[in-house]
DNA sequence: GCTTGAAGCTTTAAGCTTGAAATATAATTC
DNA sequence: GAATTATATTTCAAGCTTAAAGCTTCAAGC
């Protein structure tokens, strides 16, 4: 018999795994606890949603517009579903399609007047909410949180610049 | 004038918030980052689907069953959506639904044989897939993690026993 | 026992999400 | 310049997700 006994600690090989495992999970319940309440707050306060929020934060940072291709790849979603949240966002007259000289392909999804003015709204109530839930992290926890998450991911790294 | 100018360093009170907010921002990355990859392999190594996966993952721990109010609960999503889960893995028999003996409107949903034996092969996999993805953290680094994390959400704490 | 309200679950409509196929344009190669 | 390949986006089918409405059953109060 080669199996750890209780009287004998495990090996470190066996127990970091489970260990990561562990970290995981509860980063996945912090995850969804937030996001839960977030988006409870954007439906109530602001008739939107998460992923509409998200596509006019990278907008609003992005004065001159994005490509379809680009918002795709900046929030992590794949083609099909920025084509969905761009189309309603314009139906509601936040963002706009514009043509890209040039390439008669592609796309650049803009915020409109109305689209930055209610984001501006949306994003300061944002900020307070988040501060509001994260509550539990001084200025230096969110420093050594903001250190241990940058170095935990090792393997695909994908670009994002 | 009593806005901040560059020399004078900004008041706790208005720099926590924006550092809460970016210590959200890369909860979301890591987070984004791991589950498609997760979801990538559960799709191509188990032909299967994170949600199902979290479901058959309750179901094993429980070997008495959980009723679809408690699957609810414990996965953090809505009623409606366990029933869309469980039908689905009910369909390809990996999982079955049992009356409730005393309350008739309940459903106690439970691993069959097949779907236990399935749900061993995927949950090797996936402690190996995030111990990989999360290979920067070393015991240490889980302890501080798993620590910082707890304390992080002041607000609401639902109940989750 | 009836009624009333609560609890457990399902259904529905709308939106989100993906991967794969389709379409259209651009760039390369020959 | 024609054919091929690559790029940008949309469309599609399937599944996930929610909130709200509906159905059934249970539990309390009368």
């Amino acid at each position: 018999m080669t199996t750890s006994s209780a009287l004998r600690p495990l090996p470190a090989s066996e127990t970091l795994p489970k260990e990561r495992l562990r970290v995981w999970l509860r980063l996945l319940k912090l995850n969804k606890a937030v996001e839960a309440e977030l988006r409870e707050r954007l439906r109530r306060e602001f008739a939107t949603t998460l992923p509409r929020f998200d596509v006019m934060s990278a907008l609003y940072r992005h004065t001159d517009g994005l490509k379809m291709s680009e918002l795709s790849r900046l929030l992590m979603v794949s083609n099909g579903n920025v084509t969905g949240i761009v189309d309603r966002l314009t139906e509601d007259g936040l963002i706009l399609r514009a043509a890209v000289p040039g390439d008669r392909r592609a796309a650049c999804a803009r915020l409109t007047a109305k689209g930055r003015t209610e984001f501006e709204k949306q994003a300061a109530a944002h900020e307070a909410w988040v501060a509001e839930l994260l509550g539990g992290l001084d200025a230096d926890d969110c420093a050594q949180v903001m250190d241990l998450l940058a170095t935990a991911r090792t393997i695909p790294l994908e670009d994002n610049s």
